[in-house]
DNA sequence: GCTTTTTCGCGGGAA
DNA sequence: GCGAAAAAGC
């Protein structure tokens, strides 16, 4: 929560005591001195999970595979450090990711020892959390106030937009939300302005870019604001200025543990590089099981400035860009394997009792800047490091567990980790793999197959379906509604993100930091009072020209009379009810001002007024932000916790299926999983394959991992032929990754009900053409006919599927990574992969397709203008929807009267004349 | 200044 | 095909 306002003083600990409720520190005691009885919360431990807990001292690195106790880990060791009087409870730094990681490690070490004490854990928490503790301490360092507001992703784009306008620059040419975007990469990597590579400096804004990022961070200085990237970077620069101050969190952080290292970017890297520093001096002894005084803490820091991570960076990080500059041979573990190119000179000679958990086998977040060679270079980090595997696993059935890994060996860029269980029952069963003939069947089969385990007396909270991009939910939801299934999709649009949430927000910011103008702007017409654009620009200008907030260049503005009366007379009210507010922020119970100001703003009228169906709704989400406020001292720190804490609790209670993204299932478990739309371009993704050649293959097949690894139990994966992508049907082929499952651990299930019509029908379509070489070409190391049954009965064409070019190519693809363009040797099927096409197919860009300008000239013109082969009238055949009439041409698009199907809009190369 | 029409984008999303 | 945001229209 606030860390200012209930700042204490620095060095805490003679108010500290030793953690020993319960006993455990006296029985650790015990234990240690001879007895043979383990402490309780060392019992249950597997023999790598009591290594990695008792193992305090240096470097470790535990790998902790899905399912195999990661978090317990963590949570003991931290319990053990405390119980064996190692450090204090404010000794020890914990980083996680998310807040529910740092709320579930605070609650389970809370169950180890004892709920007060973790209180007494202020150092646990989420890296940006932590981050702004730091901040907040040291905010002048950085040219900041210590009350700084935190701008969210809408805030910052808002203001990158207003300075490309500032600039000069055509808005359009140069879109805010992508040059955030490129900030936001700066400064995972820890990069200021004057630190980018030249070349990125110069792909934006007619080569202003760096400048931009420039006036970027001056504006958030006289906002008195920082982005979440500053929460990081901002303590970085600070460490590296001020030795001194640095020097005393070394002296304060005795032990440093991470949470899925895997996913810590490079400037998170370069963070614990710094705290976890201790240049010079000898190793120290181990502190033993003493309580070290305070007075007694060596200071390593003594006599050395930090040691250069290179020769040339002062950062202790390794140049940017390492993952393109590294040689192609595969990183093979941790003992042998060559040094990534640019990596730094090893930490070595000095104590480090840092811990770091994770598994590179679960690096999904690439995109977000995650950099998975951090783990894979860990022990050249830190040299001497335990490296710690485990790989027992608890979670799943051995044939749930054989497809994971089967699939995941696939990679090679990764320590190599053997999963295994003890847990093998006779009854247990098979993967199941499913072809459906489109994404209406595939939905109306897993509803299907849920009922079926909901007549087994399965709970729905128990299943899971988890889906690659969040288009697919849709179909799920609509059949469920249908069905009357009760599901919840999970990672949906965030509470704190509503409009009314937002606006409510917006006038507590003004009111509890009157220079928040982004805040300000938002809501000074809100409810509409007359305020347009004409005089927001006004209030920015005199802003600007005086170098004042908006909201005092809004009062001056309301006593001159630069302003037309109506304008004016509406903002000397909105000046006049501010300034009423922010006097009652002294004297007012926060939650008691809140709602005045909602009243007196006349917003809760607005929506009163408001005829739509979202308005009680958004009413009531306003009674709950002011009921949520309840539990916050002061309008400041509830502020403050709602920047750091977006998410929202979602109600346990109901029975129902959880829908929710493969990348929010990480770290979840489910008795029953499914798993859709296996298919080529849609998983892997085709934009993931596009960018990221090998390597965005692999953390898809990481993403797969993590999907197959969710299950307990029950694991179904479908794939469909049909796809309806951007709003028009396209045909697939089934994912690559179905072929490197393991054939002993997987059943291909029959399909259940395809269309007989439409299927007997398919023989004719464009597939045929290419059914000539089928299984001739096949480098299925599994058995060339494994899958080829799908289905067969019922229709014979999924069997056809497997054996099109198409899957070739997709065979191709996988040994020829570099060759990332779709349609240059694809033939017939490609066009109905990826984003539609023009009529041919043939080799068209992507770029041609939908209708974007390319040197300011419509594509989609030329496209729209070639005229189509059909004419209106014209009988024709379509693969998915039967035969039709043409009932109008628009370009290469056709509105087809079905005679079954009814009417649709499809790609003219998706059917043929009849 | 507000309402209707057109355009655009469309992978994953913590803090 | 759909929703959000921008541009055009009133």
């Amino acid at each position: 929560m606030s860390g200012f306002s209930e700042d204490m003083p620095f060095f805490d600990e003679p108010n500290a005591r030793p953690v020993a409720p319960s006993g455990i520190a006296a029985r650790a005691m015990a234990a240690r001195s001879g007895h043979t009885n383990a402490p309780d919360y060392l019992n249950g431990l597997n023999p790598e999970q009591r290594l990695a807990v008792e193992t305090t001292e240096g470097p470790v690195l535990v790998l902790a595979g899905a399912g195999t106790g990661k978090t317990r880990v963590l949570t003991t060791r931290i319990a053990h450090i405390l119980a064996t009087g190692k450090a204090f409870p404010s000794q020890i730094l914990a980083v996680t990711f998310t807040n529910k990681a740092a709320r579930e490690m605070k609650q389970r070490i809370g169950l180890l020892i004892g709920e007060g004490n973790v209180e007494g854990m202020p150092w646990l928490g989420t890296f940006h959390s932590i981050g702004v503790k730091l901040l907040r301490r040291h905010a002048e360092l950085a040219g900041l106030k210590s009350d700084f507001t935190i701008l969210d992703t809408d805030d910052v784009v808002r203001l990158i937009k207003q300075l490309i306008q500032a600039e000069g620059l055509d808005d359009k040419r140069w879109p805010a939300k992508q040059f955030a975007q490129m900030i936001d990469g700066w400064k995972n990597k820890g990069l200021g302005p004057a630190e980018i590579a030249e070349g990125d400096a110069r792909a934006f804004a007619n080569g202003k870019g760096r400048e931009l990022y420039k006036a970027y961070q001056e504006r958030l200085k006289t906002l008195n604001a920082c982005d979440f990237g500053d929460l990081l970077c901002h303590p970085i620069r600070i460490f590296r200025a001020n030795p001194d101050v640095l020097k005393e969190y070394h002296k304060r952080f005795k032990y440093i543990l991470v949470d899925e290292y895997q996913d810590t970017n490079t400037a998170q890297y370069m963070w614990l590089r710094l705290l976890a520093q201790r240049p010079g001096g000898p190793r120290s002894g181990s502190p033993g099981g003493r309580v070290p005084s305070l007075s007694g803490v060596p200071d390593r820091t003594e006599g050395g400035s930090y040691r250069p991570a290179t020769p040339n960076d002062e950062s202790g990080i390794p140049a940017k860009g390492r993952k393109d500059d590294r040689p192609s041979e595969p990183l093979r573990g941790p003992r042998g394997g060559p040094a990534p190119a640019g990596a730094e000179q090893p930490v070595s000679d000095y104590k480090v009792n840092i811990c770091c958990v994770g598994d590179d086998d679960q690096s999904i977040y690439g995109w977000r800047g995650a950099e998975v060679d951090n783990i894979l270079r860990f022990d050249k980090d830190f040299p001497g490091a335990t490296i710690i595997r485990l790989e027992r696993n608890y979670r799943s059935t051995a044939h749930i567990l054989g497809t994971a890994s089967h699939l995941i060996a696939h990679n090679e860029s990764r320590f190599g980790k053997t999963l295994f269980t003890e847990k093998i029952a006779e009854d247990d069963e098979k993967v199941h793999v499913h072809a459906a003939w489109d994404s209406e069947e595939e939905a109306r089969a897993v509803g299907e197959t849920i009922e079926a385990y909901q007549r087994q007396k399965h709970n729905l909270n128990d299943m899971a379906i988890l889906v690659r991009a969040s288009f697919q939910m849709r179909e799920f939801e609509d059949r469920f509604v249908t069905l009357g299934l009760n599901y919840r999709v999970i990672g949906g649009p965030r509470f704190y993100e509503r409009l009314e949430i937002r606006d409510a927000l917006a006038f507590f910011r003004v009111v509890a930091q009157g220079a928040d103008d982004l805040a300000f702007e938002r809501i000074v017409n809100v409810p509409k009072r007359g305020l347009g654009e004409a005089t927001i620009r006004q209030i920015h200008d005199t802003a600007r020209a005086l170098r004042i907030p908006m909201l005092e260049a809004a009062e001056k503005l309301a006593e001159s009379d630069e302003l037309k009366p109506k304008p004016r007379a509406a903002l000397r009210e909105v000046a006049a009810n501010f300034e009423r507010w922010q006097k009652a922020l002294e004297t007012t119970p926060h939650t008691e001002l809140a709602e005045t100001i909602l009243e007196e703003s006349g917003y809760t009228d607005m929506w009163k007024n408001d005829r739509s169906v979202e308005a009680p709704g958004r009413l009531e989400n306003l009674k709950e932000l002011i009921r949520s406020m309840e539990e916050y001292e002061s309008l400041r720190s509830f502020l403050e916790h709602v920047a750091l804490v977006m998410d929202a609790e979602q109600n346990a209670e109901l029975d129902a299926v959880n829908i929710m993204t493969l990348h929010s299932a990480k770290g979840l478990e489910f008795e029953t999983v499914f798993l859709p739309g296996w298919e080529e371009g849609l998983f892997p993704h085709q934009r993931a394959l596009d960018e990221g050649g090998r390597s965005g293959l692999e953390e898809e097949r990481r993403l797969a991992y993590v999907g197959l690894t969710r299950a307990k139990k029950n694991l179904h994966l479908w794939f469909v032929s049909n796809r309806r992508i951007h709003g028009l049907w396209q045909s697939t082929i089934p994912s690559r990754f179905l072929d490197e499952l393991p054939e002993a651990h997987v059943e291909v299930a029959e399909s259940g009900n395809s269309y007989g019509g439409y299927g007997n029908a398919y023989g004719g379509g464009s597939f045929a053409s290419g059914r000539g070489g089928q299984g001739a070409g096949r480098q299925n190391p599994y058995g060339a006919s494994r899958f080829d049954n799908v289905g067969a009965e019922k229709s014979g064409a999924f069997s056809s599927t497997y054996a099109t070019p198409g899957w070739q190519r997709a065979q191709q693809n996988r040994t020829e990574a570099t060759d990332r363009n779709w349609g240059s040797r694809s033939g017939h099927q490609v066009e109905r992969i990826g984003y539609g096409e023009t009529d041919s197919g043939y080799g068209a860009g992507r770029t041609s397709i939908k209708g974007r300008t390319i040197d300011g000239e419509l594509v989609a013109k030329s496209v729209a203008d070639k005229p189509s082969a059909f004419s209106v009238g014209d009988r024709v055949f379509h693969q998915k929807f039967g035969n039709g009439n043409i009932a109008a041409i628009d370009g290469n698009k056709l509105t087809i009267d079905f005679d079954k199907a009814g009417q649709k809009r499809v790609l003219d190369g998706f059917v043929t004349g009849v």
